[in-house]
DNA sequence: CCCTGATTCGC
DNA sequence: GCGAATCAGG
């Protein structure tokens, strides 16, 4: 048995689809594969996401000679598959089977499905979209909160085989941070001034709270900062 | 490189 | 039905 698919762990991945969750943290979630997730969630004819990659060649009609997997399947007896004219590019063969093609579901409670094309920089989807409801871990802005990582006893989702109310809120993705990003997490931020020879045991940074935009506590900050004028004597 | 989701196809 | 492997865009 590869896996087994418990309608509550379906439920699990649709609820966590649903609220934009990138396919790989919800994997992470219900610790499974990336893979597992979108196959699965394919199967299910979930909403496909706004994916990375576009698709839009298949506008053009053009053959896709993609899938190098595929190329498995041309060393079998590939029966040759004739377009038969199919005048109107924009029509599709009817006989086609059946995609699980979700009728209008862009009604969907995402924010994530953005279509805007606009400048906007502040499009970061790469990490997450991010809906409003659910977590936010990525929130940092140069404010002297401290935040407390959440950290995370034990990977394996803990199996609620009775009276499970809803437990979705996993929040606080813990997550390994091995992200590319928040590389920057200056939570406490200390005086970094010097103390000691560098390369013995007992050189060590000041560590007192720095003034505000100074990597220096009060103390070092007048020293370090000393006006020109006034260092000549 | 990292990320993202999509697709194929052996199992 | 499942999901690793692969693809492909950012």
């Amino acid at each position: 048995m590869a896996m087994e698919w418990t309608d509550e762990l379906i439920a699990r991945l649709k609820e966590l689809w649903e609220q934009g969750l990138s396919t790989a943290e919800i994997g992470r979630q219900l610790s499974i594969t990336k893979n597992a997730v979108v196959g699965k969630a394919h199967r299910l004819g979930l909403p496909p996401r706004p994916s990375p990659i576009r698709n839009k060649t298949a506008a053009e009609g053009a053959a896709k000679p993609v899938r190098s997997r595929a190329k498995k399947a041309e060393a079998a007896p590939v029966a040759a598959e004739t377009e038969v004219g199919t005048p109107a590019p924009s029509a599709q063969p009817v006989e086609k089977k059946k995609a699980p093609v979700a009728k209008t579901v862009k009604a969907s409670a995402d924010g994530a499905a953005k279509p805007t094309k606009s400048k906007a920089k502040a499009d970061k989807p790469a990490s997450e979209g991010k809906p409003v409801k659910a977590a936010a871990p990525k929130e940092d802005t140069i404010s002297p909160v401290v935040v407390e990582a959440a950290k995370e006893a034990e990977p394996a989702p803990a199996p609620r085989p009775a009276a499970p109310p809803i437990p979705q809120r996993k929040v606080a993705p813990p997550r390994r941070v091995r992200g590319a990003l928040e590389r920057a997490s200056r939570q406490g931020p200390t005086c970094q001034w010097p103390i000691g020879d560098p390369g013995t045991p007992e050189f060590h940074f000041c560590g007192a709270t720095p003034l505000p935009g100074k990597p220096y506590c009060a103390e070092h900050a007048a020293i370090a900062y000393v006006k020109i004028r006034d260092r000549r004597h």
